[in-house]
DNA sequence: AACAACCTCAACCGCATCAGA
DNA sequence: GTCTGATGCGGTTGAGGTTGT
């Protein structure tokens, strides 16, 4: 049908990716290392572009990979991330081992935004604005600490931090706390 | 049993940022 | 300082599965 149509986009493969590419992706990555993806994906001979198989291995094929059954503690980090970062699904992948940033997207578009739209209409008008305020909140006090970070690591490498390790919400009491302001 | 409507999730796309030449 | 290719991220799509009628 479309054999005479050189679209460019028709020069990789797409689509489902089955167990023999799966196998020789990672059978490369185990030798060159997880970089490079367009050389990886010439050297498995894999007719994939570079992000296809960057993505297949991110999210499927690395090891330590959970897959479903997210567990209710996960949910609530889930939505106390949300709240606080937005949709900022690699940060809040971050936090959760295991667990990959599409996953917690397709899981927040699927569960739990259903969810807390059911929960907004039920807190009413006010607890909307609450949950816009603390997300303003917290982009303004991360965005600040980026700045005062690089200006201040500049002069004084003992005053950089990471931004993500200030923002450790492996103590959930923190998170609690910074939610009830 | 057949079909439609809905749901889930793997994968793609476009854009932004980073890093090296 | 600029260019270019690589990488990372979030939004979106669509195929396949499930549920309802």
């Amino acid at each position: 049908m479309e054999e005479n149509v050189p679209h460019k986009r028709s020069e990789f493969n797409k689509g489902t990716w089955t167990g023999e590419e799966d196998r020789k992706l990672a059978e490369v990555i185990a030798v060159q290392g997880a970089r490079r993806w367009k050389t990886i994906a010439n050297i498995a001979g894999l007719n994939r572009c570079g992000k296809s198989c960057r993505l297949r291995w991110m999210n499927y094929l690395r090891p330590n990979i959970k897959r479903g059954n997210i567990t209710d503690q996960e949910e609530d980090l889930i939505l106390r991330l949300h709240k606080l970062l937005g949709n900022r699904w690699s940060l809040i992948a971050g936090r959760l081992p295991g667990r990959t940033d599409n996953e917690i997207k397709n899981y927040w578009n699927s569960h739990l935004s259903k969810k807390v739209n059911q929960n907004e209409k039920q807190c009413g008008a006010s607890a909307r604005q609450g949950c816009k305020a603390q997300k303003r909140l917290a982009e303004n006090a991360k965005e600040q600490v980026r700045e005062e970070n690089t200006s201040a690591g500049c002069e004084d490498s003992n005053m950089g931090f990471d931004v993500d390790e200030f923002f450790d919400f492996s103590n959930e009491e923190w998170v609690s706390r910074f939610l009830q302001v």
